[in-house]
DNA sequence: ATATATTATGTAACCGATAACATATTTCGA
DNA sequence: TCGAAATATGTTATCGGTTACATAATATAT
């Protein structure tokens, strides 16, 4: 591999010169500069950012850690941070936690002796002092860690509550909610948000938890419905969780949205593809993935940062698994 | 940071005996190792990878090449490579090429820079040639590139035959193959399967054509189906476009499978989890992307390879879009 | 007991860049 | 015309490891 010392050699200036060039800092005389950029095309020069990073003690790789990248919630927000990165030149190391701590925190080890250049987290089930006390910059995405902790997240519980609200205002009465794993901060405000809905309406709606597993979900969900056919709302804390809930309305041959309408929540792709296609309530995960990875890179590059938490709102995304005409 | 220097002080010795204590090669006593273990837990010293990169000239990075993560099928092959490559201490870059040769040189040509160890690449857009003039390990994965590089990959023809095959026995006689885009090798393949099993039974099949993405298939589709509404059968090239095939179903309100039975391939999960549930020819998508990670760092680490190829075959999953009681 | 092989450890060059510091050359104001 | 400022370039230590080579200590064979 040809390295900064043949392009010296080659352009008659000193390595000096040549890095002085590559990094546009310094002085280097426009002769110089040419000379230089002639090696570099006739040697056909790749400066090794791992020499780079040794220098520097600073690479140009930031971590993703997922809980899970076949979950189709991740991939959008990956390819948001991979674009971004990739613009600013930046490289990404994709990681699958499991939501398991102990495979986080080893996954945080190993990122950190590759000098890491930050961290991008979408899962939250550690201490925060955890996060806090790793010495790289870091950014919580979908998940809210620590107040100290730059975020970029969704208001859930506030669209939770718009999700809820247009399942009564069309007409649901017997509500059923498909929540999110106990412990998990998302799936809690969600359902806060679900539980305020029905109570400013009086009701007592049916709460169930699942994981995201679809096949656990689907199981609880048939279940539920099987004790409780009454229920003629479903507000799920995930889309995957509300498509499960459409594959068992399916299966139990309950009529989408005539008899069951269903709500879900995240806005993935997935949603516009099942029959009929999934109300819910959407988040612009590519405006996420895209705000965390910019302020990630800001904190790596010591910039002044605007903004440390970006709360967003989520949008109702009406589609067919409500009773559209019933809407106010 | 605290590097080998400080340990080596800690334990009294010299860099050289803590450095071959870690690599595991060369001669070092008992109780040099018991003072290095020790040092190493007293002062949590972590070995920079990089500065361990720039001197033996290889990384533990390895880049894993995809037209796009949104795509539901290459999450599921990402999870085996990271998977694989974790347990065998690499980490996985990921890089979303959108199927453009220019974006593709141009990761090539940045991962390279790094050192990359090695690549897996899912798309095949490129002159052969240009990857193997990439003097780094590559495998690529579902797609032959050449016989000179290493592949993990299904047979598509035959794979696409029986899934035809399947749907003929099952009583469709107007058969229609959604096939991918034109110049894909795999979409080639099973169009080629496909045709091979219609010819077979003398039949003379619809053949349309439209890429992969979700909302063009299904205009597509939709175009078809109303300009020959005599069409019972469908074999879709890939699991997604025949999602499509079957929410433009429900929308032109034929009855899956009762008037109209599709066949995916792919085996993606999503199949599963649309109703009904999808009936396709599958893959198994872990097993590929973990032979993939598999074959590359053998030839990494200069192993010797057992397999330069792996040629696997598709295995027909029957479920919900297809007429499970004429079968054979 | 001595030669030889084996085991154990240290010194220092090297990987490919960056950057502090030194030095040389040019520009330009007074 | 002289000296300071600006411009241009070079030398070399450094980042944190690996490893070739040298040397020392021990074990083993004859």
């Amino acid at each position: 591999m040809v390295n900064i010392k043949d392009v010296a050699k080659n352009a008659n200036l000193s390595v000096a010169t040549v890095s002085r060039y590559l990094n546009k800092n310094g002085y280097v005389s426009k002769k110089s500069s040419e000379r230089i950029e002639q090696a570099i095309r006739e040697l056909d020069y790749k400066p090794s950012s791992i020499a780079r990073s040794l220098s520097k003690k600073q690479s140009n790789i930031i971590g993703l850690i997922v809980p899970d990248i076949k979950n189709p919630y991740f991939p959008e927000l990956a390819r948001a941070v991979e674009d971004m990165a990739w613009s600013y030149g930046y490289t990404v190391v994709l990681c699958n936690s499991d939501e398991q701590t102990e495979k986080e925190l080893l996954y945080i080890e190993r990122l950190s002796q590759t000098y890491v250049a930050g961290l991008i987290v979408t899962t939250s089930l550690m201490d925060p002092s955890v996060y806090m006390s790793i010495n790289t910059p870091i950014v919580a995405l979908d998940r809210i860690i620590d107040v100290a902790i730059p975020t970029v997240a969704t208001d859930n519980r506030k669209g939770a509550k718009l999700g809820t609200k247009y399942l009564l205002t069309n007409g649901a009465e017997n509500l059923l909610c498909i929540r999110g794993p106990q412990g998990l901060k998302t799936a809690d405000d969600r359902l806060t948000g679900f539980l305020e809905a029905t109570d400013e309406q009086g009701l007592d709606p049916i709460v169930v938890t699942t994981s995201f597993d679809f096949k656990d979900a689907a199981k609880v969900i048939e279940q539920t419905l099987m004790l409780h056919p009454q229920v003629d709302g479903i507000f799920a804390s995930s889309d995957t969780l509300a498509i499960a809930a459409l594959h068992i309305a399916h299966k139990l041959e309950k009529r989408v949205p005539e008899e069951l309408q269903i709500v879900g929540f995240d806005g993935i792709a997935l949603g516009e593809m099942v029959s009929p296609a999934l109300t819910t309530v959407g988040q612009d995960l590519y405006k996420m993935g895209a705000a965390a990875a910019t302020m990630l890179i800001e904190q790596i590059e010591g910039k002044e940062i605007k903004q440390t938490v970006l709360n967003l709102d989520a949008q109702l995304i009406v589609r067919g698994t409500t009773r559209k005409e019933a809407a106010k």
